[in-house]
DNA sequence: TTCATTTCTTAACTAAAGTCAATGATCAGC
DNA sequence: GCTGATCATTGACTTTAGTTAAGAAATGAA
């Protein structure tokens, strides 16, 4: 983490990509919705960049979720604590976003946990906030309410393909959409997220490493 | 369906029903929505009211979905052909809507199939004409966001609910929460929907009314 | 590097779901 | 009400996942 003109701070580097992150995020908002820059200074300002370290636990269940979280570099895990087991349910990554908006505008409790698997960037707004600037610039509204509604397809595959599937099935399609996952989370985590046990993951793994006859 | 004063033919009930609906959907939008009296027609006016019989099927994998649905009366199933077989992964019941939005903003072929389990009441809009509504009148937009939002939120908590459950659980929910659907609809849908094959359901089923002792 | 801790794999056994086949129950159409 | 077709249940057997326990591999901190 040094160059060799000038040894700098590890908290001057993050200062230095949080300011980066900021300036694209400003720039993205005004290249793509048609207001004022007045408008994009005060949607700009409503975002708030964190580096959160691995391990931070986030949100905990029996909280309210006040944030809208747009993954910049890292990866969180959703889980969800049932009878002392952790259950879990979503891996975010980099360009995923969350948020738990009938949490924030309706006050009730979410039942899940998020918590980093890694250092992460995240690029953080309140809801509440949000909804605010809704009222004022409807082109923003316009514009979330297009993500929005792109993030309800991707559930509704996502849980009919869920649905669909088997523990096997669901582990070569992560090896072919989500490899990364492989070797960024550890196969404990993984088991739960397809629905088995880790000894049962374990078992699949052989499965398909021994019967390479299947190729897919 | 004959009064004593004067037989009127199934057409025209459905025809006064029909009506009723419309007037029914005119009256919400004008109560509910900051707009002007044209802007209530219009809304109004792209709305159609549509009785399916059952057995109707609506939608068809490789087709576009155009429509956004709002299910008035009646039960509407959403299943998947998988190598021959039907995997059911929804049942739309009153007051229930669906649509799919990426597959009409971006002409992306839908992969299931929608079928009327029984006859059914929908209203319906156009996508492509509600997102030109959405420019017209911002508040139209802004009830509509918040509708998808609560959508969002319920597809994320039925995604962990299905994701960390086993399909004895999800039979024993079924029964607290959704109860009318053993009566609507042939156990071997409820089967598939609940991830398991018609005979599993059938032990299942027999598992829980033979140990009473445990009562929930 | 070493050691302790955590994670992953394997094994033996149990429980639950899939498969195939036969039998009962239910329902729609006549 | 009868009848054929569809749907639900049961049984025998196979496959897959859960459970418990042990040991191997990987990881991280001193």
């Amino acid at each position: 983490m040094e160059t060799h003109i000038k040894p700098k701070s590890d908290s001057s580097v993050v200062e230095s990509l949080i300011a980066g992150y900021k300036a694209e995020i400003r720039q993205n908002i005004s290249k793509h919705l048609p207001i004022s820059k007045e408008g994009v200074d005060e949607i700009a300002d409503a975002v708030q960049i964190r580096l959160l370290k691995a391990g931070t636990i986030l949100l905990r269940a029996g909280q309210v979720a006040f944030d809208c979280c747009w993954i910049i570099k890292g990866c969180v895990r959703q889980y969800h604590l049932i009878e002392g087991e952790e259950k879990t349910t979503f891996f975010f990554t980099e360009d995923q976003w969350f948020a738990s908006y009938t949490s924030a505008t309706k006050k009730v409790p979410v039942n899940h946990y998020l918590s980093c698997v890694e250092d992460t960037f995240l690029s953080v707004m309140n809801i509440n906030q949000e909804q605010e600037l809704y009222q004022k610039y409807p082109a923003f509204e316009s514009a979330c309410r297009a993500g929005i509604e792109n993030q309800l397809s991707d559930y509704h595959e996502m849980l009919t393909t869920y649905m669909t599937t088997t523990p096997e099935e669901r582990y070569r399609n992560l090896l072919k959409t989500r490899p990364d996952l492989l070797s960024r989370v550890p196969q404990y985590q993984l088991a739960s997220y397809l629905g088995v046990k880790p000894e049962s993951l374990s078992r699949i793994r052989k499965r398909i490493y021994e019967n390479l006859q299947r190729r897919d």
